[in-house]
DNA sequence: ATTCGTGTTTCAAA
DNA sequence: GTTTGAAACACGAA
């Protein structure tokens, strides 16, 4: 999405329509001022302006997309050519417009981690960003202090991938080496999948499921057949093949 | 008709 | 210091 904004956007004059005031917290950027730079962190979206920076946050089910098939609509972003349109289902997104000169220690303030993408990172690294916790691997790779960017989903099927059990602790994992090639190439082909106009979320109707174990409850393991179960860790859903995983 | 669950983050409390 | 649970919200499915 980040991209796509950066391509719709261009470097020309925006501002803002906003439809849902909830959207936005701090200043309110109603005039027009030409883009400097686009740019995600973590799950951050930011935006630069002249003189100011929009930090957008899609939360769960916020998206941007140019044209409006339907959805709740929250904002325009208003450039010279077509608008593009924030759309967020469950009004969990937020936009929060700061002075361009507050940007770098609001970023700070959020003690996100270092990124895990686009450059390939190596074993001891993922070892050693997750030292010292103590519960399971699944949710210590969601920890956004440690490691930025990865949410519910890329921590099952990073799980998955490299053959580790998400409830294994910390502490005892082996498989550091899968982890750090299977979390890269997940990251690589998800968002290669994913790239177009429109990203589609799995709960949407009419979106078909991209991913091997998330939501795939009671499905077959696409590796060994078994049944995918589902449980829950520090209350989200883990997916995960008993047999592959050992579960 | 309620309750549940939901690609997340933050804050309080254990 | 670390981990867990609830809340912010809307809505389809159970």
């Amino acid at each position: 999405m980040t991209r796509n904004l950066r391509d719709w956007l261009g470097e020309g004059p925006l501002s803002l329509e906003l439809v849902d005031p909830r959207l936005l917290q701090g200043e309110r950027p109603f005039d027009a001022q030409p883009v400097r730079r686009v740019f995600r962190r973590a799950k951050y979206c930011i935006v630069e302006r002249e003189d100011d920076a929009w930090v957008l946050h899609f939360r769960m089910t916020g998206k941007v997309v140019l044209e409006r098939p339907g959805g709740k609509l929250r904002a325009r972003l208003l450039t010279s050519g077509t608008p593009v349109h924030f759309l967020d289902a469950r009004c969990l997104g937020e936009l929060r417009v700061l002075p361009r000169a507050d940007l770098e220690a609001h970023l700070e303030s959020k003690n996100l981690g270092p990124e895990p993408f686009p450059e390939r990172q190596s074993a001891a690294w993922w070892s050693q960003q997750l030292q010292g916790l103590r519960g399971a691997i699944k949710p210590a790779l969601m920890r956004q202090d440690r490691i930025a960017g990865l949410g519910n989903i890329a921590a099952s099927e990073i799980c998955f991938r490299a053959g580790v059990d998400p409830s294994k602790p910390v502490h005892q994992v082996q498989a550091w080496e899968r982890i750090a090639h299977e979390a890269w190439s997940f990251l690589h082909h998800v968002v290669d999948q994913e790239s177009g106009p429109e990203i589609h979320y799995v709960n949407e109707v009419g979106s078909t499921n991209p991913f091997q174990v998330y939501g795939r409850e009671g499905e077959a393991c696409p590796r060994c057949g078994a049944e995918i179960q589902r449980f829950v860790q520090s209350s989200r859903s883990t997916f995960a093949c008993p047999r592959c995983q050992g579960t």
